[in-house]
RNA sequence: GGCUGUGUAGCUCAGUCGGCAGAGCAGCGGAAUCAUAAUCCGCUUGUCGGUGGUUCAAGUCCACUCACAGCCA
């Protein structure tokens, strides 16, 4: 266990706490609890801050709404998360809220400062602001001199605004990163950051919201008409909560930050907002923000057709949060995007959790309760009188792979890190195996050798449940205790020294660690049939008079659909994201048609969308078919129903 | 469109500095009986996306090309 870092402040972004905490909440906040629960185990002093965004403008509306103060809304709102971390067995060691009194006044002094030193400061500029919206646009953004949201007309209005000096950082900012490769991972989102930074000038950043557009928000210390903008005041917390300008020691003691962890939708704020700020503040930056994938699954990537539509977080009632941890942890390869389905999850919660790893401790165990009288058996002396190549081996394989993981931790590589210690895992099978000390048990004499062979075993055992230990601490911790271990926690440090098991301790037997998980046999298993299709998709060649036959037609399946849902999709001028009622099914489509239509104005209107179209996604939106509209120049309208008929008829 | 990346077994992927193509899962055959129908052993499938080049030697390096993905505040 090499380069063991002086201390480790791991941090999640704070979560709008307006949102349904999903799958994406849970992986990022479970990933930095590994990480923390890693160091902590290893003696590092750690740090593990989460927390919520508590201002902008959904909680105010969402206040309104509910007729209550958005103070009330963030505290009725906030336990949802809280609950969820603490059921995820979440060790987090803070949890922020932007709207305490302790960041609040940092985040005010921190403006004032940098107002002081002119970091900050005021411009006014004529614009574009629509009404409807709510928005306020540049020029350039117009479409036809109309909102690019929603089409209307705009009004050109005056107004005032702070802005940070961003701009004057952005030399700075490429030489920073270009210098250190360790700031932003995985590389290739450190090539991303370089993209633009270098292919366009840097703006100087508003970081601020006049009071008649937006009320909800920390108070400009210089200007009581604007509060904050909410990525200035969130981006702050990582400081704010450990002590930043309230309490030095705690400061110094944790920042720089170890690790920001961050989903890769939020790449540009932490790689270009945040390192400024500290820049313009003068404080060190953080020694890396890690950009992680998504979890292809969830409402919007989720389809009938497709036979995925599973809520991941009902895996946690069905199958334990740690095989749930374990999942996550083992199937996403860190920064790339993973697909969730319950079919993967049965399957390597079988394969790994249930045949390998439950399935050994139970053999062991119970094998010391058979022959060994339900006591940890001890150790043979070294020379016992029988060979003991084997036993030798397996141990050294185990220390091996605890000396490989360290490195692998470092470098984020937390899949490979558990697949490791599978390895370790499946070779403790093998070992029994080509033992066999249930024959050996049958011969006279071979008591000590017995022993020996299960204690190995056991010894083995104890440096996979510590290694797993973080992922999964509840189960590593009952497996512990089977082992007949005081300490439910273990030593990341005194792992690879044999014989810490104490001989004649009782062990228990706790049972089926992982209880396998017997799918009931789905009837149907055409399901499986239309598989990703290999074979090389011809392009469907027009016939030479570019006339199609009747088939061709039918081949497109074409239904009616009334629009539950609609909204747009940020930062695309032209999308729509809609949920729509196929019949007898829900869909999502993405259509571009935001400029000739308002959300609002779809609801409840029987539209005719292509039901058999290959699923696509838009600016990451999946899109499960596509709508009929007819255009013409600047025109667009919808293929509608001439009434009398409702969602799922066929069209032809 | 610009930039970046990916393409390896039926599936998911590893493959370092150029040196006999690999793990897990799935499939097939066998062994074993300590164990959760669990385990262990053996076996099979490869135009390494394609074409060309450099080299004694290319999955790996170079050029072109096809397909797909990500990013472009």
């Amino acid at each position: 266990m090499s380069d063991k870092p002086a201390k480790y402040y791991v941090t999640t972004p704070i979560y709008y706490v307006n949102d349904q905490p999903h799958i994406g909440h849970a992986y990022t906040t479970i990933l930095a609890d590994v990480l923390a629960s890693y160091h902590r185990l290893l003696d590092v002093p750690t740090w593990f801050l989460t927390g919520t965004d508590e201002h902008g403008q959904k909680v105010q509306q969402a206040a309104e709404k509910n007729g209550i103060t958005p103070q009330q809304q963030c505290d009725q709102t906030v336990i949802r998360f809280q609950e969820l971390w603490k059921r995820l067995e979440i060790s987090n060691d803070d949890f922020i809220r932007t709207t305490e009194e302790r960041h609040k006044k940092i985040v005010q002094n921190v403006l004032q400062e940098l107002y002081d030193r002119d970091e900050i400061y005021r411009a006014e500029y004529e614009g574009w602001y629509c009404v409807g919206c709510e928005r306020f646009f540049m020029e350039k953004d117009l479409v036809d001199g109309n909102c690019p949201e929603c089409g209307k007309k705009v009004d050109a209005i005056q107004e005032s605004n702070y802005f940070f000096r961003m701009s004057k950082y952005q030399e700075w900012l490429i030489d920073y990163i270009e210098t250190h490769p360790e700031f932003i991972q995985p590389a290739f989102r450190a090539n991303e950051t370089l993209g633009f930074l270098k292919s366009k000038e840097l703006q100087d950043l508003c970081i601020s919201r006049p009071k008649s557009r937006l009320a909800w928000g920390i108070d400009l210390p210089f200007d009581p008409d604007f509060v904050t903008y909410v990525w200035f005041d969130a981006l702050l917390n990582y400081i704010t909560a450990i002590g930043y300008g309230s309490d030095d020691d705690m400061f110094k003691k944790w920042w720089p930050c170890s690790c920001h962890l961050i989903g890769k939708d939020i790449l540009t704020t932490h790689t270009v907002y945040w390192p400024t700020m500290l820049k313009a503040m003068g404080v060190e930056q953080p020694q890396s923000v890690f950009a992680h994938g998504w979890w292809l699954t969830g409402r919007t990537k989720m389809s009938k057709s497709l036979g995925n539509v599973v809520n991941p977080m009902e895996m946690i009632d069905r199958y334990g949060v740690d095989a749930f941890r374990y999942f996550l942890i083992a199937e996403m390869t860190l920064g790339q995007d993973a697909s969730f389905t319950e079919e993967a999850f049965v399957k390597r919660y079988n394969a790994d959790l249930a045949n390998d790893l439950g399935n050994v401790a139970n053999r062991v165990l119970n094998m010391i309760s058979r022959y060994c009288d339900g006591k940890m058996p001890a150790a043979a002396a070294a020379d016992a009188g029988f060979d003991t190549a084997l036993d030798d081996a397996l141990w050294q394989d185990a220390v091996a792979v605890a000396e490989e993981i360290a490195p692998m931790i470092a470098n984020m590589k937390l899949d490979g890190s558990v697949g490791l210690v599978l390895s370790a895992v499946r070779k403790i099978n093998v070992y029994l195996q080509e033992r066999a000390p249930w024959s050996l048990a049958k011969q006279e004499g071979s008591e000590a050798e017995v022993a020996h062979c299960l204690y190995t075993a056991a010894e083995c055992l104890r440096v996979c449940a510590a290694l797993l230990y973080p992922v999964m601490p509840e189960k590593m911790a009952a497996l512990r205790t089977a082992l007949g271990m005081a300490d439910a926690k273990p030593h990341l440090g005194k792992l690879a020294e044999f014989g810490v098991l104490v001989p004649g301790s009782e062990i228990s037997q706790p049972g089926a660690l992982f209880p396998r998980i017997e799918l009931e046999k789905k009837e149907e298993k055409p399901v499986e049939q239309p598989k990703k299709e290999k074979a090389p998709k011809q392009k469907e060649k027009p016939s030479a008079d570019g006339l199609i036959t009747f088939d061709q037609v039918m081949n497109v399946k074409l239904k009616t659909a009334v629009v539950l849902e609609a909204e747009k999709i940020d930062g695309a001028d032209k999308l729509l994201k809609l949920q729509v009622d196929l019949g007898d099914e829900k869909r999502q489509l993405v259509a571009g048609i935001a400029l000739h239509y308002k959300p609002e104005e779809l609801i409840g209107k029987t539209i005719v969308v292509v039901a058999n179209l290959k699923p696509a996604k838009l600016r990451g939106v999946e899109s499960q078919g596509m709508l009929l509209a007819a255009s013409m120049a600047d025109e667009l309208r919808l293929v509608t129903i001439d009434g009398g008929i409702g969602p799922g008829a066929l069209v032809k």
